[in-house]
DNA sequence: CACTTGACCTGTCCGC
DNA sequence: TGCGGACAGGTCAAGT
């Protein structure tokens, strides 16, 4: 999915398309996995509300409704929203675009406005979800319980950053950074790329990791992350922003999905390996 | 509890 | 051209 740069790129993009809109209708295509309380919920609490606020924690979605209701949103692999003005295909219609006439045969929920501008939720994969919940309940919810913190938080310091990683002290250091328990909004694209800016090996095992590489890797995924939503996020296949469009930190990155290049640091070849279940791309020279 | 692996889905690409 | 297998940005539920 979508990682915390391109779930962000949504997010400010909704901000600027939804806040204060009326829904009207709420459409739940073929996937009632999609939406499982859609069909009990919907009417009592989606239709005539409008948006309040658009959240996010960790590579989670949270649209707030002026019923106190939310609308918790989860990405995953390949899930899109994808925002269409009224005049969708008039004169300003993006050229950038990477979707098509909505809703296509991905679409899993459609949201309709009162001003007949509509919200969908794409997802090829069906990974993703959204559910209807009270806006007072959200954190409660087990994933909020046990999300770690935001690690592009203005008061999220290098000493907590190290801290976290304790208990997986085991494991290797890019599964740790996969982990949302210790980090939020970390995914593979990132972990790649800050482990390349830190000189640290995927495969190295979290206590081997020591308290300057820690401090280096913090101050790297931490640039990263920002970068990449500077770039708008990172577009391999299927994500866009809220807009249909796509990010550009792909151009900018270093090893992830760069295999076979030169690392620009060193000049070795960029290898792609798997570990952890993930394709994993490093420096088998600088990274160490 | 920490750690690893497979499952959840659809689509695409690659080798035979 | 067809077919089988591997793979794809993320979590979960199981297993050890």
């Amino acid at each position: 999915m979508p990682e915390l740069p391109e779930v962000e790129t949504v997010r400010a993009g909704l901000e600027q398309l939804i806040i204060g809109k009326v829904i009207r209708q709420v459409k739940v295509h073929d996937s009632p996995k999609s939406f499982p309380n859609a069909s009990a919920d919907v009417n009592t609490f989606m239709i005539g509300a409008h948006i309040v606020t658009v959240r996010r924690r960790a590579k989670v979605l949270l649209i707030d409704l002026s019923t106190r209701y939310t609308l918790v949103i989860h990405l995953k692999m390949t899930g899109q929203l994808v925002f269409v003005g009224a005049q969708r295909f008039g004169a300003g219609h993006p050229t950038d675009s990477l979707v098509g006439e909505l809703p296509d045969r991905s679409t899993r929920v459609t949201i309709a406005f009162n001003d007949d501008s509509h919200l969908y939720f794409n997802d090829q994969r069906k990974f993703g979800w959204i559910k209807l919940v009270p806006t007072v309940e959200v954190p409660s919810m087990p994933f909020m319980q046990t999300v770690g913190p935001e690690p592009l938080e203005a008061t999220f310091t290098s000493q907590e950053f190290i801290g976290r990683f304790s208990r997986r002290a085991n494991t290797s250091i890019k599964a740790a950074l996969l982990d949302q328990t210790v980090i939020a909004g970390v995914g593979n694209i990132y972990a790649d790329e800050g482990l390349w800016g830190a000189k640290i090996d995927p495969r190295r095992k979290v206590k081997d990791v020591t308290p300057q590489e820690f401090a280096t890797l913090y101050t790297e995924l931490r640039e990263v992350m920002n970068v990449a939503i500077q770039k708008g996020g990172s577009t391999d296949k299927n994500y866009v922003n809220a807009e249909g469009k796509r990010g550009s930190y792909m151009d900018f990155a270093r090893v992830f999905r760069r295999e076979g290049q030169l690392c620009q640091r060193c000049g070795a070849t960029i290898e792609k390996i798997k570990h952890v279940g993930r394709g994993t791309h490093f420096c088998p020279i600088c990274q160490t």
